[in-house]
DNA sequence: CCACGGATTGGCT
DNA sequence: GCCAATCCGTGGA
């Protein structure tokens, strides 16, 4: 089941709790890329001075603003893409990073966008989307991916439960120096495909 | 107009 | 562990 408006519209700490497990869909002309999300962080405009968001309204994210169910992409240091979901009501400018994926469909396809080649060694698997630019460059997702409605059929996000073992666990964000302590990045704890331990 | 810094990554010391 | 790559929004002159 494809996760409907309902879903994100929602506070974005309840969304992010409830994020984990969830498969992350492209379909690129029939081309499919999916994985499940085992890593993520909650950015708030209203309160959190690390959201790109704080300082108001502007052209870079204006999208952040839209009513939950978008994909808001920005350009990090200039050099990686990274996506997010936007959450919340409509100006409420609330988004989820998604930080971290386990490569399900189209793992070769993921391969050939990050490394220009179709294998990998067991060991560097686990690296082939476990940060947020490595998941945007796997699934070419780019700057003309921000404003996709994720109720479409373009990239979407599919329903999905954690498996019995699996549990959640939080901590401080990564990489951040703005409102630093607020602990906002969700994970599933162990596994291997965290950007982080 | 210019300087600065950032929600990252990968390569080199 | 350190640092360059490289775009763009923000803030000060």
């Amino acid at each position: 089941m494809k996760l409907k408006r309902a879903f994100y519209t929602k506070d974005v700490l309840t969304v992010a709790s409830e994020l984990l497990g969830k498969v992350l869909v492209k379909n690129e002309r029939g081309k499919m890329f999916s994985g499940r999300i085992v890593e993520l962080e909650a950015y708030d405009g209203r309160t959190d001075k690390a959201a790109h968001t704080y300082g108001g309204k502007t052209k870079r994210n204006e999208v952040m603003f839209n009513e939950g169910g978008y994909l808001y992409v920005y350009l990090s240091y200039g050099v990686h893409y990274c996506c997010n979901v936007v959450t919340g009501t409509e100006g409420t400018g609330t988004a989820i990073l998604i930080r971290a994926v386990e490569p399900l469909e189209g793992v070769e396809r993921m391969i050939m966008n990050r490394f220009g080649k179709k294998k990998l060694s067991e060991k560097e698997m686990y690296h082939l989307t476990s940060g947020p630019g490595k998941v945007c460059k796997a699934f070419g997702i780019t700057k003309g991916h921000s404003g996709v409605d994720l109720t479409g059929d373009k990239i979407y996000l599919m329903d999905s439960v954690l498996k019995k073992d699996e549990k959640i666990a939080v901590s401080k964000r990564i990489g951040i120096t703005k409102s630093a302590h607020l602990p906002w990045r969700y994970f599933i704890k162990n596994n291997p495909y965290l950007s982080r331990k």
